[in-house]
RNA sequence: GCGCCGAUAGCUCAAUUGGCAGAGCAUUUGACUCUUAAUCAACAGGUUCCGGGUUCAAGUCCCGGUCGGCGCACCA
């Protein structure tokens, strides 16, 4: 079968939609016009036949007669799916339905499978997430989601423009896998005849261009985690990391309910949004509260970082939680913490304050050296953003590496090393800083209303097919 | 990694207690000059996910496997 290379399309359906939703039923535009894409539905009725066409912008009606249009009978016989050019008038039928009269037309491409699910769509998941492009093609839905990943993505590079951001790109091969915690994927270069990590998040190198003079640096990319599949969680996901100088983590929480509402405003024009049946607002501000508070009033005492290990372990071991000899009393009160309360966040809330244990690239708080000034915000019972006030003192810093590789010493395989070369990047001076990560996926899920992280990813990490 | 659930025509789904494998849409053929998921008529379409087992008889029951969903664990 041959098709041509090019076609000369000059006008959108979504926009006929709209420049001529003033034509009367049975009128004619006199306006000619090339359109181009799938045939969704046809229509034939003797000499006459009705077709649906979709492209990116919506759909209209072709409307096909034996006396006008070329090769009708050619026509007619289309299949469902089949990629069309089309010239003609934009008309509107007796019926009213706005359409095309075509009078030329050609094949683009052939779709040699196609669905007969004109309202059910496709349901088999595994199809849908194999064969994203069947998947797009068939339900609406799905473009839908994909569609307001892209906005979601625009809005937050345009607003990080307008803010004087720089965006900027750090190495995905990595000698050491750190910034997070997290198991890291591996890999091997060949020429080097070296083991390298993908990494599990930018967060040093950022800091790095703050330290060589970037005020307001961002990059927003994928990071790789070799942990289990779950509906929140792909192995690859999409963060946005953005580092300001001179700012601290207060700053920095205005900054994300500010911004986080702002997009919801740009792709979905209001922060008022349903998740799951259930409702929440966007808008600015947000409750804050400390990790202590938060949890004493789970647990129905007054429990904090200066609480005794025994007490936290045994409120942890009342509620079947494993504890580990190695944890202080800065680990057991986040694990109560994620334990009691977590999953109850449903209104968008930040966190605060969360011990330096759990907190190795944070610094210390101004008030209180167990603590640091960080935050996490939550919504819907699910972790959305992390930031903090940046730990610029290379000797402390020295430090807290120190406790993760005697953390990782004794088994975490989740611990980070000692970063020597981040160490000496620290004594070059790294200003003031608050740094802030956001899991793009999770705000798009929730932005939405999908239950699935994979419904938000064109193509998820699945399970390679065997034979 | 563990537990529970699922997989039947190209697609969406039925199939009673273990008793002839079915429908709609799509495809193919025909009718139809304003349809809207058009309608009408006809034809065709099957490794019931894969491999074993029980039984006179298995889509259905049992065992093993594959892939997926959900939950747990890990994490964002």
């Amino acid at each position: 079968m041959t098709t041509p290379y090019t076609f000369s399309q000059n006008a959108y359906a979504g926009d006929l939609q709209k420049t001529y939703a003033h034509l009367g039923d049975g009128e004619e535009s006199g306006a000619n016009v090339a359109i181009a894409g799938r045939v969704m539905l046809l229509r034939r009725q003797g000499k006459l036949a009705f077709g649906t066409m979709r492209d990116s912008t919506g759909e209209i009606q072709l409307f096909a007669l034996s006396q006008v249009t070329t090769e009708f009978e050619s026509f007619v016989k289309l299949h469902l799916g089949d990629w069309v050019g089309v010239r003609g008038e934009v008309v509107r039928t007796q019926r009213g339905e706005l359409s095309v009269k075509v009078a030329q037309w050609e094949l683009l491409a052939e779709a040699r499978h196609n669905f007969g699910e004109k309202w059910s769509g496709i349901a088999d998941v595994d199809l849908r997430y194999r064969h994203r492009e069947a998947d797009l093609w068939a339900n609406p839905e799905t473009r839908k989601a994909l569609t307001l990943r892209s906005d979601v993505i625009r809005a937050f590079r345009e607003r990080l423009w307008a803010g004087g951001f720089l965006e900027v790109e750090t190495p995905m091969l990595n000698v050491m896998a750190t910034g997070a915690s997290a198991r890291p994927f591996t890999t091997f270069h060949n020429s080097l005849d070296s083991d390298f990590f993908l990494r599990i998040a930018p967060e040093l190198w950022l800091k790095r261009l703050v330290v060589g003079g970037y005020e307001r640096v961002f990059e927003l990319g994928r990071v790789f985690r070799n942990e289990g599949l779950s509906p929140r969680h792909n192995p690859e996901f999409t963060m946005l990391e953005l580092y300001v100088a001179y700012w601290d983590y207060k700053d920095m929480m205005a900054f994300v309910e500010e911004t986080v509402s702002g997009v919801a405003i740009d792709v979905l024009g209001t922060t008022e949004i349903t998740y799951q049946g259930r409702s929440l607002s966007l808008a600015a501000p947000w409750e804050k509260k400390t990790m202590a508070e938060l949890t004493s009033a789970a647990v129905g005492e007054d429990v904090s970082v200066h609480s005794s290990l025994e007490k936290l372990s045994s409120l942890l071991l009342e509620r079947n939680a494993t504890v580990e000899k190695s944890w202080g009393t800065g680990r057991l009160l986040a694990e109560l913490f994620e334990l009691t309360c977590e999953t109850d966040l449903w209104d968008p809330i930040f966190v605060t304050e969360h011990p330096v244990e759990v907190s190795p690239l944070a610094r210390r708080h101004r008030d209180d050296e167990a603590l640091t000034e960080r935050f996490e915000s939550y919504a819907v019972g699910r972790e959305l953003s992390n930031g903090f006030s940046e730990l610029t003192d290379p000797d402390d810093q020295r430090k807290r590496f120190e406790d993760q590789a005697r953390l990782a010493a004794a088994g975490d395989e989740e611990a980070m090393g000692i970063d020597e070369d981040y160490i000496r990047s620290l004594e070059w001076g790294l200003p003031p800083t608050a740094g802030l990560g956001i899991g793009i996926d999770r705000l798009v899920m929730l932005l939405a209303d999908v239950s699935n992280i994979r419904e938000v990813i064109a193509f998820p990490t699945l399970k390679p097919l065997r034979d």
